[in-house]
DNA sequence: ACCGGGATGTTCT
DNA sequence: GAACATCCCGGTG
C-alpha cells in the first residue's frame, strides 16, 4: 500500500466547495494521535447560497470563510456546540465544506474520553462506537475542535496558532466513492432542496436517523 | 420508530 | 428578541 501522509496541498481546496465536498470523502483527518476517515460532508457556497453563513457578507464570525482555502472555519452555535468547515475556493469566494461525520481510525480512547468530557448527557454508560463522531458537533467534541481552531491552516500550521494541536487532512490511498450518497443538507431552513450533502453510503458513522446504511432498514432519508 | 422540547449563548434583525 | 449548519432525553405508538 502506498501511503502518502503529507497534508493535501492547497490546490486541492482551491475549487468550489461543491467540487471539493465529494473529494473529501474517505480522506483522513489527523489531529495529534487522533485520526478518522471523513464519511459525510456538506457544501456551502457563499454567493448564492442563502443558508451559508457568508450569504449576507463578511462579519466577525464568518471572516475565515472569506480567507484563503485550506483553513478551518470553526463556529459556535446553539449555545453549546461547535461545527468545523474546510474553507475552499479562491480567497474571497466564501466557499466551505462542513464536516458532518467521521469514522474513527486511531486514538479511539482519546476520542471517547473527549466525548464523555464534552457531552452533557446524563448516562455514564459508554458511547456506542458509532456515535463518537457522527454529527458535526460530535466530531468537534471528539477531536477537541473549538473557536480557538478557527482559521487554523490545514496545509501548514500557522505561527499564531502554534499553541493548538495542528490539524491535517491526508490521503491514505482510499479513493472517494465512485457514487457517493447524496441528499439535501440537514438542519438548514433556507435551501433544503439543494443536494449538497455527500456521504459514504455504506458507512454506519454517517449521521441522520438512518445513517449511511439507509436502505438496509426502511428507506427514506433527509432531503 | 417517530416526534417534541430543553439546554445554552452568540449573532444578526 | 428571534434564529440558529445540534444533541440528548423522554413520551408515545
Amino acid at each position: 500500500m502506498n501511503l502518502d501522509l503529507s497534508p493535501l496541498p492547497r490546490s486541492f481546496y482551491a475549487r468550489t466547495a461543491l467540487d471539493v465536498a465529494p473529494q473529501l470523502l474517505n480522506k483522513v483527518l489527523i489531529r495529534g494521535r487522533r485520526a478518522a476517515r471523513i464519511v459525510e460532508v456538506e457544501a456551502y457556497e457563499g454567493k448564492d447560497d442563502p443558508s451559508s453563513h457568508g450569504h449576507r457578507g463578511m462579519t466577525n464570525r464568518n471572516r475565515t470563510m472569506f480567507g484563503p482555502p485550506g483553513r478551518l472555519y470553526v463556529y459556535f452555535t446553539y449555545g453549546m456546540h461547535h461545527c468545523a468547515n474546510v474553507v475552499c475556493g479562491e480567497e474571497g469566494a466564501c466557499s466551505a465544506v462542513l464536516l458532518r461525520a467521521l469514522a474513527p481510525l486511531a486514538g479511539e480512547p482519546i476520542i471517547r474520553r473527549a466525548r464523555q468530557a464534552a457531552s452533557r448527557r446524563r448516562s455514564t454508560s459508554p458511547f456506542r462506537a458509532v456515535d463518537l463522531c457522527s454529527g458535526p458537533a460530535r466530531l468537534c467534541q471528539a477531536f477537541g475542535l473549538d473557536r480557538r481552531d478557527d482559521g487554523a491552516d490545514l496545509v501548514r500550521a500557522a505561527p499564531r496558532l502554534r499553541h493548538r494541536l495542528p490539524t491535517f487532512i491526508v490521503d491514505d490511498g482510499t479513493p472517494p466513492p465512485a457514487s457517493p450518497g447524496r441528499s439535501g443538507r440537514i438542519g438548514v431552513t433556507r435551501a433544503p432542496n439543494r443536494l449538497w450533502r455527500f456521504y459514504v453510503a455504506a458507512d454506519p458513522n454517517v449521521s441522520g436517523s438512518r445513517g449511511g446504511a439507509m436502505g438496509s432498514r426502511s428507506g427514506s432519508r433527509p432531503g
